[in-house]
Formats: C-alpha cells, structure tokens, sequence
DNA sequence: GTGAAAGCGCTAACAC
DNA sequence: GTGTTAGCGCTTTCAC
C-alpha cells in the first residue's frame, strides 16, 4: 500500500501534498521555525552544522516558502511590475525578453501589465493593480502623465524607466536626437535634398516621445539642407506611421501623392519603413534607385529586408534596466542616470546616392 | 513641522503613506474590519448604505487591500503564471498578448516566466518559483517533460497549455496535422512533385511537438505523391531551421546545394519562409516563377513579403486559453478539451503553379 | 547560535 | 447585517 501511495503521488518520493509549513521542517530538523527561516533564506547566525541539516530537511520535504506569507512578515515581494503599452511588438517583445533575464536569474519574477487602449490605461493607474504587490516598478517607453508618475512613485518602490525620463527615476535609453541626426546626415550625404520623416500621428495615442525627438532630429538636418539651398521645407513631408508596418505603407502612400516627391524617406521604426518599401514596391519604383528608405530600430527582420537602419541595442536595454533595479534594490548606489546606450547605422541596400538628374 | 511632513509624503495631498490598513478604514467608516473587507471585496451580505459608506472611507484613504496578507489569508493569489519557452518571438509575444488582456480584463496579474535555455529550463522547474504564488499556470506551446508536468500538478492548480495536449490539463490548439496537409497539398495542386520541408532540426531544443505534426503531415503527403508516379522520395528534403529567420535561410541553403532541386518549399513557421526567400533572392532564384514557397502562422510581415502562408488565430488562441483559465477558477465546468481553433490557407505571391518544363 | 512570542494585514467562522 | 475571534505561515525582536 505505502508502495503505491508513493508511486502514485509522483514527484519526490514523499507523499508530500501542498501544505507544508515551516514547523513541519522545523521538527523533521529538530530546531525551532525561527532557525529553519534564518537558515532557508541564507542568513547568518546559524551554525553550518544546522544549516546543512534544515536544507537537508526542507529538500526531504520538497518545501518552499509562501511567499505570501513571507511578503506579509517582511513587505518584499520579489517580484518586479512591469508596465507596457504593448507587448506584441518586436521592440516591446525584444525589451521584456531582456528584462527578464536578468530578473529571473536575480530570483526576481515578473509581473507584466500591458496597458492596452487609453480607457485601460485609465483603469490601470485608477487600480493601481501592482500596489504592494511589487518591490519595483519598470516603465516601458511609455512617457507618463504627471498624475501618473505620481501615483507610481507614491507606491513607495524604485521606478525605472526605459525610453524616457521621468524625474524621481532612473532611466536608460538611447541618445534618440542624435542617432536620428547621424541617419538625416547620412541621407543629405548621399544627396538627398527632398527627404521625407514617417514617426507618429497626432494625438500620439499612448503619449511617446521618442517620436518627437526623432522628428526634432528630421527637421533640424531637413531644414537645415533646405536653408543651404534656399529652398523651402516641405512640411507635407512629416507624416505619420503610427509605429505599424501598415501606417508605414500609408504614409508612404501619401507621400507619392504629392506633387514634390522625397527622394529618401527616414522612418522613425523600421516597422514604419516595411510598410514604405511595400507602397513603394507596389507603385513600381525601386529602392534606392528611385527612392532611399531609412529605418530605426534594426528589427529581427531588417537584415533580410535589406533596410538601412539605426541600430539600437533592445535587449541590453532590458538588461541594463533590470540591473538598475537590482542595484535599487539591494540599496547600492546608482551611477548617474540616465544610462544610455549607443547605437549605430547600418548601412544595407535601401539608401543609395541620389541618382544625377 | 506637521505641515512640513506633510508636504513631503506628496502624494495625494493627505499625510497617507503606504502601511494603511483595513482598521483604519473600519475606523473612518464607524463599522468592523470585517465589514470593510466584505464591503471592498462585494461579498453579499453587507447594507448598500453601509457599503457605500465602506467605499467612501476607502476611497477617501486611497486604501487597498494588502495582497499579501489577503492571499495569505484565503490561499487566492490573483495571479496566474504564463511560461513561455521565449517572449521575444512573434508566435509567443501574440499569445501573451491575448492572453493578458483577458486575465487583466478579469482582474487578474500575469507572472511572466521565461525558461531561457535548458539549464534555465531544469532551474526553473527546480525552484518552481511560481509555488504558491499563483492560481493557475498556463505553459505556451511547450511540450512538457513527464517529471515537469507532474511538478506542475503538484502544483494543485488549474493547468492549461497552447499548443500542446497534456494530460490532466486544458488545452487549446489548432489542428496542426489537418493545417499542415491542407498547405502540401495545396503545393501538390499546383503541380510540384519535389517539396521540401523547413522544419525544426533534432535534437529540438525545448521540445516542440508541433514542427512534428507537421513534418507528420508533410510526409504523408510528399511521399504520398511520390508513391503516386513512382518514385522514391528524397530524405534530403526534410531540413530543419530551428524556427528563425537565419535557419530557414541556412535550410534553403542546403536545399540549393542538392543535385535534385526541390521546386517548392514548405516551412514550418513564417520566420524560416523568409529566410529561405532570402537565399532564394540571393541565389538569383526568383518566387514563385522558381521555387515556390509556402509558411505557416501568417506572421505580421507575411503580408508584406507576399508570402503564402497558413494563418492561424493566434492572439485568439491567448485568449481562449485565458477564458479557460477563468473558467477553471471560477468552478466553472468546461466544455471537452482540447478545443481547437481553426485556421485558413492564405495564399499570396509565393506559390505558383510549376513552370512546365 | 537558537528558541519563544509577538506580530505582519487580512478573511472566515461563528455569534449576536 | 454586523462584530468578535481565530487563525493564514512566515519573520523578527528579544531572551537565553
């Protein structure tokens, strides 16, 4: 019988079910709950001698610590909230991979909230769903309202943020202005004088700013060519992409519709630039004989689509970030926020030099 | 010096700082701990004046209840555990993002678990850091070794899978088998004889099944064609691509290498049908007019590479699987597992009749 | 180095 | 309907 029971209750031998407590381990070790805590969390003042024993006790038992219980004593929670605005995009996808590695190998978990539409977003921050539930919280490029910053640094953990900065955190990114002058320059190098910028349309509906500063970008080097030749910019080429591979393919739309066409277009994302090679490809004219695309981000798939493109380092971003948390956490200090990371062209088959007219 | 103090804790413009308790609630509202926690929970059996007394208090205080102790208190959690084999992949960042949205539109907190490579794996399922910490678990197209399935039910908590069928859990798939036959015999329509396969390659790194049922369905058909005009099929046709972009390019590239050309290629994933139109591209071989090539999700970016492709409901599939969750924790019964979501041919300009010759 | 006892903040019986 | 009373399972002084 007692054969059967064991095999029949799998898993470690032991008919163990579920409710263990910390007595149970306590009393198969012989010393008191007290000593059995200390000595399962590492900490010192336990002879090793017990030690060893109680681990031994706890693996016989196949017990772990209920960390609700555990959270209650003590107000840590070990795990991290993380808030984004989407997660099904290459970029927002590529940054939790990188977040979670270095959280999962901290003993971190991770709670993921994802925002959704603006009415989400609302019930998010009215909710609050990760108070007192998280030691820490990770913003994903998602820049925040006053009264939601607020209301996340009002839970009393550290904040960091990727993508933004918002003050009473620590933040890493890229240098977006820059990198998006180096792509400007790089297409007003090879000649192009009518250059067109594909970022986001107003309103910007969760509110990024990295489009802004990519547009800043766009239109100091644009209209700082245009100056050179005395020529006026053409504000008909800012448009917006919306960040999808489908805005992409409109906004290039509208842009073959004007009357002066771009000769080289930047997209602030490379999703944005898929869909403007695709207009283009459709409308039959050839890239980057006819028309330079540049894109931002270097997705997965830029490579294989021969985008030019800026590089930005996502996973390490996520890295870098968790890490920051971890120092936070562990009430190291910081260095001076905010972290940035570099990026770099890469220069592939989609800019060309203006062809001589 | 109050006022001092008070403008320092910020926040919400009353001295509140974190450690608010039901007793302070209570208090406000003239009433008992107990009422106030039945009252914020909408457990029946409390006045309407009275709760929204209890609301008021609440609301006024800007208090919530302490997960932690309330977790600890009814062994609920409020959160379900998603393990996933990788985030950063299209295929998995979809289905998290469907099932998310249903369990936050359920109240519900999603931990997210990635196993990484195979030591993170073993680590993982020795730790289960998820013990006790949630209220279900969900295991996303991730084939489970026995030992891991049973430390899940151990687990005592309502189990669902995507993509895979375990026992003693709910699943939810598609008919991987059925798809798989459909999109080769599609191929065999168009006249193709020699169809390769991009698969996963053995040994499969965290244990898909998937890539098996379809290579399942592709010998059915392949060999079965073959059988029909006598010849022998060619077991160098069976490739793996390991499921990204750069595999499938290697596959076809090892295709090409052959002395007996495959005119079309079946991949078992949209991400290696690009790579394989990449080599395709850069070996001057042009699609369909060539090789034809045929995938399977209907990736994002299949549209734009005009790939034909079987689609498959993916963010439906998060959802379903979500929906299952809830119902499973709500005492719910369930219809007959597994439930199967459908899927289409979707063809587009990369398969073409064979060039008669 | 180890144990006893007092919470951590909530919920669930059980009375009233 | 509402209040009282025990816990839920751990951590943490404070003694020893």
């Amino acid at each position: 019988m007692v054969v059967t029971r064991m095999v029949a209750s799998a898993c470690n031998g032991r008919g163990q079910e579920m409710p263990d407590k910390l007595d149970d381990v306590a009393r198969l070790a012989g010393v008191s709950a007290a000593t059995v805590s200390r000595a399962l969390r590492g900490v010192p003042g336990v002879a090793e001698r017990t030690r060893t024993r109680v681990l031994a006790a706890a693996a016989e038992l196949g017990y772990a610590i209920s960390p609700a219980a555990s959270s209650l004593a003590t107000g840590r929670t070990g795990t991290v909230g993380v808030i984004v605005p989407y997660v099904d995009r290459w970029y927002f996808a590529r940054l939790i991979s990188g977040v979670e590695r270095v959280l999962r190998d901290a003993g971190l978990s991770l709670l993921l909230y994802n925002l959704g539409d603006d009415p989400g977003r609302a019930r998010f921050f009215a909710d609050l769903p990760l108070r007192r539930r998280v030691d820490a919280v990770l913003v994903l490029s998602l820049p925040l309202k006053e009264s939601e910053r607020e209301l996340l640094r009002g839970l009393g953990t550290p904040l960091v943020t990727i993508g933004t900065e918002e003050p009473g955190a620590d933040s890493v990114g890229i240098d977006d202005h820059g990198a998006a002058v180096t792509a400007m320059r790089h297409l007003v190098q090879l000649g192009h004088r009518e250059i067109a910028f594909i970022g986001e349309n107003a309103p910007i509906p969760l509110g990024f700013t990295t489009p802004l500063r990519r547009l800043a970008a766009y239109r100091e080097v644009y209209h700082g060519a245009c100056r050179e030749d005395g020529r006026a910019p053409d504000p008909a080429f800012e448009t917006g992409g919306g960040f999808t591979v489908a805005g992409g393919e409109r906004a290039m739309g509208a842009l073959l519709g004007l009357r002066r066409r771009p000769t080289a277009v930047f997209a602030a994302s490379d999703e944005m630039a898929f869909g403007a090679l695709r207009t283009l490809r459709r409308a039959g004219l050839r890239v980057p004989a006819d028309v330079s695309v540049l894109g931002f981000d270097d997705h997965d798939l830029a490579d294989l689509l021969e985008l030019s493109t800026v590089a930005q380092p996502v996973a390490e971003l996520g890295e870098r970030a968790g890490k920051l948390i971890l120092a936070r956490l562990s009430g190291g200090k910081i260095a001076t926020s905010p972290s940035i990371l570099g990026t770099r062209l890469v220069l592939r088959g989609s800019t060309a030099p203006l062809a001589g007219r």
